[in-house]
DNA sequence: CATAACACGGATAATATCACTCCGCGTTTG
DNA sequence: CAAACGCGGAGTGATATTATCCGTGTTATG
């Protein structure tokens, strides 16, 4: 866990839109178009999330993604996890054991079990880890639905129900797909 | 807070022989070569130090640095930002207003104060540096303390000690600088 | 059956950061 | 004055991040 990069804060986002889908699955296009991301990019993030089991996928024309689990079994550890594949916040190089007041190999009891500094770095990640592992994907949605006013949720579901409508031939009802007038060019 | 760096263990490691150091100032050369690291790239590290006023630098021939605090006030948490600069754990990319639901321009709801998703990733910062402020160095000098046998404080000071003699001109006492038969080509 | 829209993986490139080196300058001791 | 310091800037190779493009396989639709 370096450092937690723009991936993951796509994965997220994009998760949150998964959460009381109508229109199942959604395509990773549709996603990235949606929230104005990069679609090759996000591409690329999807079969992370799918291998750790948090989206389940669908193949073929019409396909996509849906989450694998109720969204309250779905922390950020696990996002977070999915995609930075669990590199360690501190990388110990062992110091320790070079040091000159030490012969050519240092004693056992220098090097064994973790040196006290990566021990407090360790307590640093656990500690960042138990927070992450306690913010649920249904956390996330409860938080979001306090914010926005009630009428965002519809608007939601006709943007993506619109696209899923247009990618599956009927491209006929191509104008005013949001209460916002959105058009697309 | 990107990335706890080598850097970073550097530094504490080097800190931690500054505690109870007899023969002060210890150059940042001493200290590369005490632990088997690179000086110039020690070198680089300690100015950070300096200027965050967790060491105080004394220039010219016998010059180096001494702590500029106790180490009961010198945590770890300082010592991180005094080298990785304060750069946050999680880089929010402002996701939120690009959705499309939105027109040109998203409703102030949508961008008023924190994202849902950044403030856990606040959380989870705000966890490690917690644990980062509540390690000092004196609790890491009691904890090797505890794990080195009674003799390695000597060797130590013997070491050093030697090397500030060194230094000094008189080179002629440069054998048997440490009871495990170091020497040094 | 042909097509188009998917998922998926590999290759590539631009940019940034990291670990590290080298140099020159000013300061201080002997 | 010379040697040993601290200090700052420039530069280098390796790696990671963000992003694009392409090819393969799968599946619904016409
Ligand atoms: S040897 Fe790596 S943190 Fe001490
Ligand atoms: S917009 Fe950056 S985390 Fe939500």
């Amino acid at each position: 866990m370096a450092h937690l990069t723009v991936s993951v804060e796509y994965a997220i986002h994009s998760l949150l839109w998964l959460v009381d889908a109508e229109t199942a699955p959604l395509s990773s296009r549709d996603l990235a178009d949606f929230q104005g991301v990069s679609p090759s990019y996000l591409a690329k993030i999807f079969p992370k999330l799918e291998k750790a089991g948090i989206v389940k996928a669908s193949e073929g024309v019409r396909g996509g993604y849906e989450l694998a689990r109720a969204p309250e079994d779905i922390n950020f550890l696990q996002i977070v996890d999915a995609i930075e594949g669990r590199k360690p916040l501190f990388d110990c190089q062992e110091i320790r054991g070079r040091c000159a007041a030490f012969g050519e190999l240092p004693p056992t009891w220098a090097t064994r079990g973790v040196c006290s500094v990566h021990a407090v770095m360790l307590r640093a990640e656990k500690a960042m880890r138990e927070t992450l592992a306690g913010a649920s994907l249904r956390d996330l949605t409860q938080a979001v639905s306090r914010k926005a006013p009630p009428e965002f949720a519809n608007d939601v579901k006709a943007w993506l129900g619109e696209r899923v409508l247009r990618r599956a031939g009927k491209s006929s009802s191509s104008a005013r797909l949001s209460s916002h007038g959105e058009d697309l060019s």
